[in-house]
DNA sequence: TCCTTATTTAACCAAATGGTTGACGATTTC
DNA sequence: GAAATCGTCAACCATTTGGTTAAATAAGGA
């Protein structure tokens, strides 16, 4: 029924994206690749807590962490958001699509992206 | 710093994509309809735990529930996605490849189906 | 070298999540 | 009316989540 792999990819997506600040540090990024330390800026949380909230986007692909020097660059990777959209999409807008073969095109283009890096 | 409302919104749509089993039933009422005990079925997971993930797809508007007699029918609300997508269209970047794809998928769909009106 | 800055890790905590079983109210059927 | 069916609720449990503070690691600058 479920290709192995997509429902993890979507589970870590879509996770990430239910929390508000996480979404938030997306919107940031989408203007410019930033420092953790300025990420955490805004928000009146520790530190370490949008360390951590980076580290949820990272594995789920929606960011990449550059290390250079002692200062870790966050840049936006709105590929991965690509899945879920299509997900998505299939409930929108295209209900009186055959499900089988939606299936068998989600397993192609997953088949493509296996292997977010996640360091 | 965000639009206020939408985040409640987003987070409950979001949060409740995050499981497979609850895509898993978006994806069954996407052919049809459903009685509780008839989506629960084909989970090997109690009644009531069914019960319980039907229930936070209801609130984040993602189905219906209509109780006729003691049969309480699932409908898929695909509307509420929108608020989703549209959170989504803001990563513009993504969005270009990702209908491309689609749009292959579906030329695969319609030429399948000789005849099939696209509306 | 010593101090400061940048970030993660560890230990901890409260609350939320996802599941269970069993009892219950409501409805249909016999 | 009695019994079966549909679905939820309550109580419970283990695990995960989202936060804290404090210590640790790493790199630059004085």
């Amino acid at each position: 029924m479920n290709s192995a792999g997509m429902e993890t990819a979507l589970d870590h997506i879509f996770a990430a994206l239910a929390d508000p600040t996480r979404r938030a540090i997306l919107m940031m990024l989408l203007e410019d690749d930033m420092a953790v330390t300025d990420v955490a800026e805004p928000f009146e949380m520790s530190l370490a807590a949008i360390s951590k909230h980076l580290s949820i986007l990272s594995k789920a692909g929606l960011i990449t962490q550059d290390k250079r020097g002692r200062v870790k660059w966050c840049k936006l990777e709105p590929d991965a958001l690509r899945d879920a959209s299509i997900w998505m999409q299939s409930f929108g807008q295209f209900e009186a699509v055959n499900l089988d073969a939606f299936e068998q095109f989600l397993d192609r283009e997953l088949a493509e992206d296996q292997g977010f890096s996640q360091t």
